[in-house]
DNA sequence: CTGTTAGCGCGTTCAC
DNA sequence: GTGAACGCGCTAACAG
């Protein structure tokens, strides 16, 4: 690839002439920009990214930490990521830490190396990050959802204890009392919030929620898949269940579907993150609405402001959830 | 951050010494070693990742360029493009064209900045996209699922009108006759042959298929729904309908529902991807699935190849899909 | 076994 | 309006 040197030899001028008709960072003849014009085009140079990054001691470059890109809900996060930080000219490395704290911790390592300006951190929750707190050296961060211990970073999120509150009273309000809540494992911080709220707004409800209510699943389909199946299968049926995810809750559907128990006849659903499968699931989910492109605005606005030198005190920016009503709710009976 | 000169400095030898600790790269005595590996941990050194590729003029990195990477059946390929990568020692760049032939073309240019080794083009179709036979200029290009014309460049693929056959196939030999096709836009390559395949198969099954069977609408859920919508609306009904993609057929299934169409019942649906979701619609989908993960592998893998200066002529490398069966087919009657 | 040195490609003084 | 020269952090070829 041509350099800029060369680009210099050939149209008979000194370097820095290049770099300012490039930059335009200082006047040059008009006869001889149109030169070196010419010949960068003639030439395909393409100034190097990595030269200018040495010089200048910044990338452009954000990571971006999650646990699985490919779950649909941080697949749309990532989406509006990358959507907001083009718009302010940094690039995305895309990181999934992949339930591995060695991946995790192997990415983060790369990130630094890379010199990255700045990282998003959607912690897992499986909290062996603490390595972060060592590395993470003046590297700007910002969390997403979740704060890790003791990391000093700003965050971003979505009150999860208030949406899941939020859903029950939903539920609550429809006229339901029997109902179950379905959660992603007990050791995720993701999952003890939303249960929090469940169980908050049931107890200000005054209703009693026995332990055998919650079960804990894994995060997945497959996951709420096997919950419904238990639960659906019990003497004593819930009128209603909160799933604290919408892939668990499609997954639920499924089971309730195969069961024969009819939705929201029977049974009401109400899940949590409003992925675009919700809408399209039979019948259509309703749920809590995190404003994901909101938050993923946000955090890159607040991040690229500490990229820039900003020194306030850290920031922790919390969002609303909206209760998205589709069909899979109704009062009971 | 501290650079490789401090650490030298500060453990009394010289830049040098430190480089070939680090790398492993010549013979160190213990002691110093010892003592250079001890100051570098004092001082979180981490050595610098773009100084290095401006000295070895590569950089490790390669870039995702995808239509829209929150759509699911993207998502997941992402997902093992970037397992495939890091297994290998690689980090993703994540691009999102998103129909704009002005944001690819930016991100395009980008990437040449940023001096990738190797670039993962999943074209959308809409071939504004020649402007990169012009730039890409000795990088290496893999492309996946759809060759751009006149783009010299390795592809990987999973034959298209080969699985659409089969789908389609699937419903005849269930004994359908009255069968409907929904496709995306006509104008994307990716829909013309599915479509194709579709029809191959009714040809070949001596079935005519009038023009109104076939449904161009958007790539999404809503357009998927759309379709349906107007397809059960009609007098006489198909008994089994081919959509191009899970994501449509989802849109569908949930129009069927709302319409009181019973799934396989009165309606056999096929789709095409096997996005996570299919398994767990209601009905559960049957749909062909095309191998992502081993597509992704394969891309990689080529690619690397390439990059390490594999001068072989170019390879078309073709994978069969297979048809998953679940609950949304069912014999005619 | 260890140190010195010359760039990699670019931005940026400083001098003309 | 233009050019020469230094250095960003690192690797590698060349001495000792």
């Amino acid at each position: 690839m041509a350099t800029m040197k060369q680009v210099a030899q050939r149209a008979g001028v000194s370097i820095s002439t290049v770099s300012h008709v490039i930059n335009n960072t200082r006047a040059v003849s008009d006869e001889v920009r149109k030169r070196v014009l010419g010949i960068i085009d003639e030439m395909r140079y393409v100034p190097s990214a990595v030269a200018r990054s040495l010089k200048n001691d910044k990338t452009n470059t954000i990571g971006v930490l999650v646990p699985n890109s490919s779950n649909p809900y941080f697949a749309e996060l990532i989406r509006w990521i990358e959507d907001a930080a083009f718009e302010l000219g940094y690039h995305i490395i895309l990181c999934n830490a992949h339930g591995g704290a060695q991946k995790q911790a192997a990415y983060l390592r790369l990130l630094m190396e890379k010199r990255i300006d700045g990282l998003v951190l959607v912690a897992s929750g499986a909290d062996e990050d603490h390595d972060l707190l060592q590395r993470h050296e003046s590297v700007p961060i910002i969390q997403l959802e979740r704060a890790l211990p003791g990391l000093g970073a700003d965050l971003v999120l979505a009150g999860q204890e208030e949406g899941a509150w939020q859903a029950t009273r939903h539920l609550i309000e429809l006229g339901h009392r029997d109902i179950a809540c379905v959660s992603g494992p007990a050791d995720l911080p993701r999952s003890r919030e939303r249960v929090g709220g469940f169980l908050r707004a049931m107890r200000e409800a005054g209703i009693a929620v026995p332990d055998s209510e919650i079960l804990y699943v894994e995060f997945t389909s497959a996951g709420g898949h096997a919950a419904f199946g238990s639960l659906l299968a019990r003497a004593r049926r819930p009128t209603a269940v909160f799933v604290t995810s919408d892939l668990m809750a499609i997954g639920g559907l499924c089971a309730a579907s195969s069961a024969g128990v009819r939705v929201p006849g029977e049974l009401s659903v109400v899940g949590y993150d409003d992925i675009g499968a919700a809408c399209y699931a039979t019948p259509p989910l309703t749920t809590m609405a995190p404003p994901k492109r909101e938050m993923a605005r946000l955090a890159i606005a607040q991040l690229i402001e500490r990229i820039r030198g900003g020194h306030e005190p850290l920031r922790n920016i919390a969002l609303a959830s909206s209760l998205v009503v589709r069909a899979s709710t109704a009062p009971l009976h």
